[in-house]
DNA sequence: GGCCTTATGTGCGGTACCGCACGGAGAAAA
DNA sequence: TTTTCTCCGTGCGGTACCGCACATAAGGCC
């Protein structure tokens, strides 16, 4: 269904009907990369049921997540907003699939009509909002209270209350230690809010996570 | 001069002859507020000679620069990106003058013409770019790395090698501790790399400035 | 079952930064 | 000159997180 995600959705009718033969249908498998930092985009993604996490990456290979996008959202914004390339790399951080469209077709639409433009404007304006929580956050924050942001930020995109991350991975996003993760994790564990196991995770208490969360969280909230 | 601001110099001279009645000169002295998180903005700046800082203030009080904004940039950007508030508080950094534009002037302007819109999201990916940089830095990176990124960050948008700025202030703009700066200053003025006092600082060696900083830096410089 | 890979738990020393308190010094005002 | 205010310097105890090294456990594979 073309009306997974949000933003497709919102189209009017025969912006759809157009859009329909020139949108394709991929899998998203756990971990794939859609672009490193600095690649020239070739298409924008359209997530269905997948979350994708924009990632930045240094130089001595340390990393941060810097936004997530789920079927609310659009992954490679720069393609229209003037940058061909893209300072982050995008991983599929939760399997699924999404639609992706060619970058001329993208530009052809707009310039047929503007309903298109807008939509994706005003979603690049929730993208930038996020990312500058997301600096405030790495700042000010410790990581227990982001830990739950990211879990609730992961759970608002997905169905059910289970999620496939290892530690490894989640202190990838955050930025920090593997064992700063493990630490925070189990004190989750301990007071009955998640359960987890060899990268399964659970929440079971999910109101108790959002208020162990930062008020990043609500901030971001759509 | 119109031309102070690169957006606007960029311009095709039909549209900046339209625009130009349009525009109004004002002056921004330091520390003034264009407007406070959550406000719904009226009018997009154009920097001519100041700079402006995108600050975020959380909900205790404490605060973060993510953005810094000079002539080679637009103050705004949520006007025309599809949300009518902004998440962050824009404060004079450095004193100077900006043009001025009421936002429906610069919607009527969108719809007439291509170019405008062009430029105005091209300016907003790299300001994408530098907050994605913002997050990253404020996670992996020393004060004293911070602080030679904030001081060329400045320097990149102002004449002149001197800044009018209290430590304290600084302190605010990276969501750190006073005296952290004054850590990290004074270390530089050790160095032989900086001069200050009493809220007047002077580089003296901006190739060593560069080489302390972090990475960040040379990402964004334009 | 036994083996190996991957995921998680734990401990230890080190450091960057915090919050706080106070001291000193320059500039402006009285 | 003296006062006052702002800005900067410094010290101290505390904590969050780091890097590293290893121990343990859970599942896949033979």
């Amino acid at each position: 269904m073309l009306q997974q995600n949000q933003i497709l959705a919102a189209l009017p009718k025969e912006v759809q009907a157009r859009l329909h033969p020139l949108l394709e249908l991929v899998q998203m498998p756990l971990g794939k990369v859609l672009y490193e930092s600095g690649d020239t985009l070739r298409h924008v993604y359209f997530p269905a049921d997948c979350i994708i996490s924009l990632l930045y990456v240094m130089e001595d290979g340390a990393s941060a997540e810097i936004s997530v996008v789920g079927n609310e959202g659009i992954v490679g914004v720069a393609l229209f907003m003037g940058g061909e390339s893209t300072p982050s790399r995008a991983v599929v951080q939760s399997a699924g699939s999404a639609y992706r469209l060619l970058g001329q077709s993208l530009k052809n639409e707009f310039n047929r009509h503007g309903s298109f433009l807008v939509l994706m404007l005003r979603y690049t304006q929730a993208l930038i909002t996020q990312m500058a929580q997301t600096a405030v956050c790495n700042r000010h924050h410790t990581i227990d209270q982001q830990l739950c942001r990211w879990l609730l930020l992961s759970m608002d995109r997905l169905a059910g209350n289970k999620l496939t991350m290892t530690q490894e991975l989640i202190a990838n996003m955050l930025g920090v230690r593997r064992e700063g993760v493990t630490d925070a994790a189990g004190k989750l564990q301990k007071l009955g809010v998640i359960r987890y196991s060899r990268g399964q995770i659970t929440v079971i208490d999910r109101p108790q996570l959002e208020t162990l969360s930062c008020e990043c969280y609500a901030v971001v909230k759509l």
